[in-house]
DNA sequence: TTGTAAGCGTTATCAG
DNA sequence: CTGATAACGCTTACAA
């Protein structure tokens, strides 16, 4: 089976249209610099041999790619099931699209984040959900290539796009302590730890799942209520993870008659774990995502939840790169806020009378 | 602001070691070819200086890039959300990691995708949900780069990984008929056309919509039923519109006590569409869906659906492809086929009694 | 075992 | 306004 014609080059239309190299690449590029003339002949020329520019000869020439990673720090067979990654994703492709840029995905490949940064093709990396101690994030610094943190907070002079999570998580929990809840749980996901570095248990003081969590405890402390340590349930954002996290409470024989969670993926699968043991929601149960991913209208009750845009996150971080990117900019770091606020919708409701009594188990 | 300290170059750990660029380059990726002693010394070398190869030099020289591409007929913005894509490239990813690919996603950049798939550095290229009288497979046929088609069948001598869409629509139709229902509604999804191309408003005879819903009616026709043109709404597959169906379908005056959506997500669309109109479900309503996302165990009720894994068709078409990158592997083009099951959970009953009499609207 | 040199296909520099 | 010619950084025959 032969291979395919070899591909036509910039040499072949040259010698074809009788001019060089390098007017084949103004006829295309810079046409202005060339006749009209000239320019149609080249094209025509290309045109009939299928000439077709090698996108990577032009990357090693011009010194960039047009391409921008995404950096994730689990593997992308876990990553893009998860609506949240999809959704922020879409912004950061809708916007690269826009600007002309291609996506690369760059996940730890074979164990090192590191290494596989180093062996990507890419002009600049938007990293997600790296927190800030994470050991990678060193190396991504030292490579030297221009990167922007989502939902992370770096140094000073990088740029990132995060949310108030601690603000939004306090409204949250706020929201069911307002409307007479007192026993509280919580599903809480701890950031993915490199597996040399599962020394805690707990998640260090930067990443999300601590800023969250502060939030809620602070609405809790704040009405005189507590939170016992058994009362929060630790885990990865996956709807059968949401399952099991509820069911570990209940058989940890925590009494709660609302229940947080950090994502809305923890939050549906917490609330058909619920279902399946006859709980009703929000009559029995109320419960608080995290998110609003677009699915947490759709599920039945539609779910309580702090609205956060992922798709603006993402397209927020990839204008931010391309800011860096473009050396015509001053290309400054920025640290942008994206707005949150509370959607109430069907899945919480006033405290149950009977259980309110039952309170104080911290 | 100084531009990054220039990057370290093969040239420059050659001159540093003392030896040649070729022995640099060995070093790295023919280790054998040296002494123990040379290679230590460069590696050492190299790494003090930080040297790290260049990637895209690397792919030039190499004449390949060690990526795939995925090839996609929507902007990403829109493919990204959909927990099928979601599916479909975590099996990708999970080959491709597997394999030491990296993934990049074509679609259509400005309008054009053919131009994209030039414009992108990739090995081989995926494309997904492209039907086969689209336009544009021709120019990626031409382009001579290898690929696999998923959900489309193309020419012989092109590999594609696809279900029985048919037979299982036949199957999703065929259960509800079996608990007795006899007025059905259908949520199609008509693939996305090229915007030139908008003469029809119903889908070419290959794709999945036509397939799947010759397959819908043949379980119809066998049982002497009808399917009137007007119990069939179309559109894309997105929550949002499985709810606008819904609604369509009702203010048309169909009445239907099953409804057959061709993916969960225009299922679950319409099933919280029929909730906010006071339907139940089961009871008053069927609702199957197709393709068991993860997502169809988690909604109340949990969705009777056509089972079928896009991980694995995802899995399976790198794969494929990865045949055919393979100079060494002989290459014959092959057509795989998934297997697809029947998953009957809540969301189909028997039908309701008082409808029943109803029929014939065809 | 190691070095030399010829590509790979563009773009960019700089004379003509 | 054109067109040689030199990068770009690496791989890989082929020599030594």
């Amino acid at each position: 089976m032969h291979q395919t014609a070899r591909r036509r080059t910039i040499a072949d239309v040259a010698r074809a249209a009788g001019v060089s190299k390098a007017a084949v690449s103004f006829a295309f590029n810079s046409p202005e610099r060339l006749s009209a003339d000239t320019v149609a002949r080249i094209r025509d020329v290309a045109a009939e041999l299928g000439y077709r520019a090698d996108p990577v000869a032009r990357m090693l020439a011009q010194r960039r790619t047009m391409t921008v990673g995404i950096l994730t720090p689990q593997s992308l067979d876990l990553m893009f099931p998860d609506p949240y990654f999809g959704a922020l994703t879409a912004g950061i492709a809708s916007a690269a699209e826009e600007a002309g840029y291609a996506l690369q995905f760059i996940s730890p490949l074979h164990g090192s984040l590191a290494r596989a940064v180093h062996e990507a093709s890419v002009d600049g990396v938007i990293a997600v959900g790296l927190w800030p101690d994470h050991s990678e994030i060193g190396e991504i610094r030292r490579s030297g290539v221009p990167f922007v943190l989502v939902d992370a907070i770096g140094f000073a002079n990088e740029s990132n796009v995060t949310v108030d999570d601690e603000t939004a998580a306090e409204a949250a929990a706020g929201h069911v302590i307002e409307l007479g809840h007192r026993d509280i749980a919580i599903i809480a996901f701890a950031p993915p730890r490199p597996e040399d570095a599962s020394d805690s248990d707990q998640p260090g003081a930067g990443d999300i799942s601590a800023r969250r969590l502060a939030g809620y405890r602070r609405a809790v402390r704040a009405a005189g209520l507590g939170l016992s340590q058994d009362a929060i349930a630790w885990g990865p954002s996956e709807f059968e993870h949401g399952a099991r996290a509820f069911r570990e409470l209940v058989a940890r024989g925590i009494r709660f008659t609302a229940l947080l969670a950090m994502s809305d993926v923890l939050a549906i699968g917490a609330l058909r774990a619920a279902r399946d043991l006859d709980w009703r929601v929000p009559e029995d149960l109320s419960i608080v995502g995290f998110d609003d991913i677009e699915l947490a209208s759709y599920v039945d009750p539609p779910l309580t939840t702090v609205h956060q845009s992922p798709r603006d996150k993402g397209e927020t971080a990839l204008r931010l790169l391309l800011g860096r990117l473009d050396r015509s900019s001053d290309g400054r770091p920025e640290h942008r806020h994206v707005e949150t606020c509370l959607k109430v919708r069907g899945s919480t409701g006033p405290a149950p009378r009977e259980r309110q009594e039952v309170a104080r188990d911290e």
